[in-house]
DNA sequence: GCCGTTTTCGGCCCGACTGTTTTCAGTCG
């Protein structure tokens, strides 16, 4: 059992604890441990077989013992007793909006009520409203609630996020009464998937903003509303809030409500070790009193607050608690990679296979875009659906290819079409073509594409093998997840890792939103061993060059520089990369 | 269930908002 495993499992042991009603600072021991263990970059089973559990913060005793069994055994009696004498549908009914462990306990101790159907019915028939602590607001709001989700899954992809939220964050811009503003949360901090937006801004007539935000355009209906802060969703199933403060308080609520929440909480740790206070509005000088302004830190923006704390300014994207205190208050936090960094795109299609574009259209695009070198990477022949090129075809593609080129030839700078294969890696971590048609490539990506299903072993061995072959520059998608809609197959990462460091084969991070794969939580891992990345768009039309962008987003999410990223360098530096595994 | 320069018990982050309450519990972030 891997360590994603075991802090779902934790996860779940926290919610079923909640649903009991059991203390809550043991439930959040539980949700803590599970944070812990998806922080540990070291697989769990070397950590438990050379008995190095011990000393981790937030592992005591109890649940030492418990992940080692997990480990060892891939079970843990303890959880299962857990979950049998908890009806699965009430971890469901948590999920509804308004509804916590509370309340779901009432609905079941009191009318019997296990599932969302029942929990709809009970609704409709109007039991709900009398129980103690319901009432007739309460129904309405679990019957919309219940709607809601049935029409929207409640996560949303990055780019859609992004692209609901820059209209209202320019529209709080220009707001007459508005000082300042910025999205916060999940979205500032480029997680892959956006629970909901939020917007923080500062201003000397919050009851302005507030109007302004809760009747703007495309809102299906309004949360809540109060003095400082609204909450509305919006037509596209997202939901927004809005906070609103005062100027000087605004550095610390845009910190604050940024997080991550386990980002946050070590932040208050660091500032209750020396002797302050911190909170949305403030960083005072007092463990207790929390509003005196007499006691308060100056502090004009997010850099000051870090440094208050003797930290160095912490980009969002890593505030995950995942390494980046230690390296902060080292001054080694990482330079980041920029998307502007990026000179092109290493896996794309064509109307070839199945992309949208001719080859002509797709070079001329990406020339245009700025960048040095486009490499075309149509399927191969056993994607037929996707009608994958056969070696005829990808020989005519080659010479096609060469034939472009000379149209750049006298172009304003350098620029460059690369040829190139995403072959399929067939069962058993055989190519779709043979080495010497591989050889004729300038790039070549190796993905899986079919047969999902194999064992974790097999999945493993498949991509481990493309690793090992000299003329495979990336593996792409690794893991071949599509977010929000299908899981990752079974893979051993870190193990595919360790072989393309070994081998000397780069990784992909796929900037398709749905993909974002590999996962951005194994980059510092990758990075530790050496192996480079490549931000590639796999794209299939223009609009998906656009995709660059998120891709260096996540990869500033993984911790990675403008070296650790293979297309940041030039063409030529660029064209000897491609050499080196090939010598 | 975890933790300890207030150390083996008594804390554990906390403020805004809603709805149901007539003084506060539950939820959320």
């Amino acid at each position: 059992m891997d360590n994603e495993q075991v802090a779902e499992i934790l996860e779940e042991i926290g919610t079923l604890l909640e649903l009991k009603g059991e203390n809550p600072f043991k439930t959040r021991a539980y949700q803590n441990a599970a944070r812990t263990i998806e922080g540990i970059h070291e697989p769990l089973a070397s950590l438990v077989a050379e008995d190095r559990l011990t000393g981790i913060k937030g592992l005591g005793d109890a649940l030492r013992q418990k992940i080692t069994t997990l480990v060892e055994t891939g079970k843990l009696p303890y959880f299962e007793e857990l979950k049998a004498s908890i009806p699965p549908g009430l971890i469901e009914m948590t999920e509804i909006p308004g509804l916590g462990p509370k309340k779901v306990k009432a609905l079941h101790d009191e009318l019997g009520i296990e599932s969302i159907d029942a929990l709809e019915t009970a609704c409709e028939e109007d039991r709900v409203a009398g129980l103690k602590g319901f009432g007739k607001k309460t129904q309405q709001k679990i019957i919309d609630g219940i709607e809601f989700r049935r029409k929207f899954s409640g996560q949303h992809h990055l780019h859609s996020a992004w692209i609901t939220a820059e209209p209202i964050l320019e529209s709080l811009r220009q707001h007459p009464d508005v000082i300042r503003c910025s999205v916060a949360g999940s979205l500032r901090r480029w997680k892959e998937t956006i629970g909901d937006l939020d917007f923080i801004a500062s201003s000397r007539a919050p009851e302005n903003v507030i109007d302004f935000f809760t009747n703007q355009e495309g809102i299906l209906n309004i949360v809540a509303k109060g003095d400082t802060k609204a909450s509305v969703i919006l037509e596209d199933g997202l939901q927004a809030d809005l906070r609103v403060v005062m100027d000087k308080e605004y550095p610390f609520t845009l910190a604050y409500f940024t997080g991550s929440k386990e980002h946050n909480i070590v932040m208050r740790q660091r500032a209750i070790d020396r002797g302050l206070r911190l909170n949305e509005y403030g960083l005072y000088k007092s463990k207790t009193e929390t509003h005196d302004s007499k006691l308060r830190v100056k502090c004009t923006s997010e850099e000051d607050i870090f440094r208050a704390l003797d930290l160095e300014l912490i980009p969002p994207e890593l505030r995950e608690n995942r390494g980046e205190f230690e390296a902060a208050e080292k001054g080694e936090l990482p330079n980041l990679v920029e998307w502007t960094d990026l000179r092109g795109s290493l896996h794309n299609h064509s109307n070839w296979s199945d992309g949208k574009e001719s080859l002509e259209e797709v070079a001329a695009a990406a020339y245009d875009l700025g960048c040095s070198y486009w490499a075309i990477t149509d399927h191969s022949q056993s994607s037929f659906i996707a009608n994958g090129l056969d070696i005829n075809r990808l020989t005519r593609q080659i010479n096609e290819i060469e034939h472009i080129n000379q149209l750049y030839q006298d172009a304003e700078r350098p620029y460059r079409v690369l040829s190139g294969s995403e072959v399929d890696i067939l069962t058993g971590g055989r190519l779709d073509f043979p080495d010497d048609i591989l050889a004729q490539l300038d790039v070549v990506v190796a993905s899986i594409h079919q047969v999902f299903s194999q064992s974790e072993a097999e999945m493993t061995k498949r991509l481990i093998g493309a690793a090992e072959n000299r003329y495979v520059h990336m593996l792409g998608h690794i893991t071949g997840r599509l977010l929000l809609q299908r899981d990752a197959y079974k893979l051993n990462q870190h193990a595919v890792i360790d072989a393309c460091a070994e081998t000397g084969t780069w990784i992909e991070l796929n900037a398709n939103p749905w993909r974002f794969d590999m996962d951005w939580r194994l980059w510092q891992y990758a990075k530790e061993k050496g192996v480079k990345c490549v931000i590639n768009t796999d794209s299939h039309r223009f609009e998906h060059q656009q995709y660059l962008r998120f891709g260096a987003q996540i990869a500033r999410k993984g911790w990675l520089t403008k070296r650790d990223v293979i297309n940041t360098l030039s063409l030529k530096r660029l064209r000897t990369a491609l050499l080196w595994k090939r010598k």
